[in-house]
RNA sequence: GGCGGGGUAGCCAAGUGGUAAGGCUGCGGUCUGCAAAACCGCUAUUCGCGGGUUCGAUUCCCGCCCCCGCCUCCA
């Protein structure tokens, strides 16, 4: 089957080769975070379908490009800063800085570029590309200095959403400057600079000020990646206004396709409603990690559903997560134990099926993908258990489980034993041998306390860690 | 009102025009000093509701109901 995806332009899944097909290079922007506080999980949801994203591409031999921008200057980090009595920069640094350390508890991978809005080098080329449109007739200065897209004189305008824009009104959620735009859609590309942004401002050829939210990625990508890329992907409630301004303003100055393929990511709901910063009903990631489960659990929380299918968060789906997990873990363990000192080696190989890959080929399929790795971990735990799988077979599954766990990243980081586990536990093996049971029970039970389970086997008492990195 | 996504067992969730993957939970069994893990078995005659097409539909078509999202802050 060839890789397929679900493009939100067509509203139809499409078979996907990149521009480059013949080096198998794809280029990926990437909206990020805008940071005026700290990103919540549902936010984190949409990074890591995009590190699925990157992952299984690569892992399909492909040369992954990704940008991810950094939106660190608009309405409400201006606010935040205001607030703070801090200036700009200083304010969204600390969110920069939570976004990196929270992204790498879930094994994201990096993106290659993180550009930042206030980049001296993107406003100057927004700044062009403000300039081209205007040149162009697609955009005007206004009576209130700002400078607005004029969308009726972009046909494609709507096109992405599917929206009329004879339909298009106001939800009356934020004001509008109706008196100065010539369309009630017509949206800012730069902002003439008022009181409330204090020494916020850059000149322009339009007087002081910053840009509108949309042209920075624009302006950011065409730099980065050129005036075509292969995939941009965000959650679905950028898909408009902005990615649809992005169509608009990159379009506009290029005259080219901008994006072949659109990718966007359903919310995360909690409590069946969309989480969100201004309802207030979101947990970060130190929250969740503060509840005791780990980065690596709220990745398998927050990957295991497709994702263009609306995922509810709750405290049961990461329990969930931590129980399939430690299923997994366990058979790992078991494979190496009977792999003994074969395991690592590269050159064994059976025939093992391709389902996991091939499921990820279909618009990343998660859930059939895991389908099989769970299906492959009943059938080796049954071989095992009946002594039927050789040292060369559990070799081979734990390489297949090397690859596919480059794109999953779900693998435990062990945990070296305490010292005081490590002396409970011997004090257990003792009691057991001297078949003093109601002691050795009351230390499993300390153990347990602990985080850690002992069991006891054929080959005597082992000890692993139930939770955890 | 317009535009999307979705309604499959207690929960989460794949899936196909031919008779329902997988995970979690629960119950019974094998194993165990007892457990745990693992394995075996049981847990949807049925896929929101009503029609239609078909030899046959959860899967295609029509209508309806419900949930969530987007309609210029949003991943």
């Amino acid at each position: 089957m060839p890789l397929r995806f679900f493009n939100t332009y067509s509203r139809k899944l499409e078979d996907f080769t990149p521009r480059d097909a013949k080096n198998r290079k794809i280029d990926i922007y990437t909206c990020g975070p805008t940071v005026y506080s700290r990103a919540h999980i549902g936010n984190f949801r949409a990074y890591i379908f995009e590190d699925l994203l990157q992952r299984h591409l690569e892992a399909r031999g492909f040369k992954i490009h990704r940008v991810m921008n950094i939106t660190d200057v608009d309405d409400k980090t201006i606010r935040g800063a205001r607030e703070a009595k801090v200036p700009l920069q200083k304010f969204t640094q600390q969110f920069k800085d939570a976004f990196f350390e929270d992204a790498e508890k879930l094994r994201i991978k990096r993106a290659d570029d993180y550009p930042a809005a206030t980049d001296q080098r993107y406003i100057e080329k927004m700044i062009s590309m403000i300039s081209a449109l205007i040149a162009k007739g697609l955009a005007y200065q206004a009576d209130d200095k700002s400078v607005y897209f004029r969308i009726n004189k972009f046909p494609n305008y709507g096109k992405l959403a599917h929206f009329d824009l004879t339909e298009l009104r106001s939800t009356g959620r934020v004001k509008h400057d109706e008196y100065d735009k010539e369309h009630i859609g017509d949206f800012a590309l730069w902002k003439a600079w008022d009181e409330e942004d204090g020494d916020v401002k850059w000149d322009s050829p339009w007087g002081p000020g910053r840009p509108g939210w949309h042209i920075e990625c624009s302006a950011m990508a065409t730099a980065l990646l050129g005036d075509q890329i292969d995939i941009h992907c965000g959650g679905v409630d950028n898909i408009f206004p902005h990615h649809e301004a992005e169509i608009a303003q990159s379009e506009g100055v290029t005259g080219k396709q901008f994006v072949r393929m659109w990718l966007h990511c359903a919310h995360l709901l909690v409590d069946g409603q969309k989480m969100s910063k201004s309802l207030g009903n979101f947990y970060t990631i130190p929250d969740v990690l503060a509840k005791g489960y780990t980065g690596r659990e709220i990745r398998y929380a927050l990957i295991r559903v497709n994702y263009r299918t609306q995922l509810n968060f709750t405290w049961d789906g990461m329990k969930e997560a931590r129980e399939s997990l430690g299923r997994i873990d366990d058979w790992l363990q078991r494979l190496r134990e009977v792999a003994g000192d074969k395991k690592g080696n590269p050159k064994i190989d059976i025939q093992l099926g391709h389902e996991f890959e091939e499921a990820l080929d279909d618009d990343l399929n998660i859930s059939a993908a895991l389908g099989f790795l769970f299906e492959t971990i009943r059938d080796t735990n049954r071989a095992m258990d009946q002594n039927k799988l050789d040292a060369k077979t559990a070799v081979a599954w734990l390489n297949w489980w090397d690859q596919i766990n480059k794109v999953l990243d779900f693998e435990s980081d062990g945990a070296e034993l305490p010292e005081e586990v490590a002396k409970l536990a011997e004090a257990r093996a003792q009691a057991r041998l001297a078949k003093d049971f109601r002691k050795s029970d009351e230390l499993r039970d300390k153990l347990n306390a602990l985080g850690w389970e002992a069991r006891d086997t054929k080959d005597g008492q082992k000890i692993t860690r139930r939770a955890g990195a």
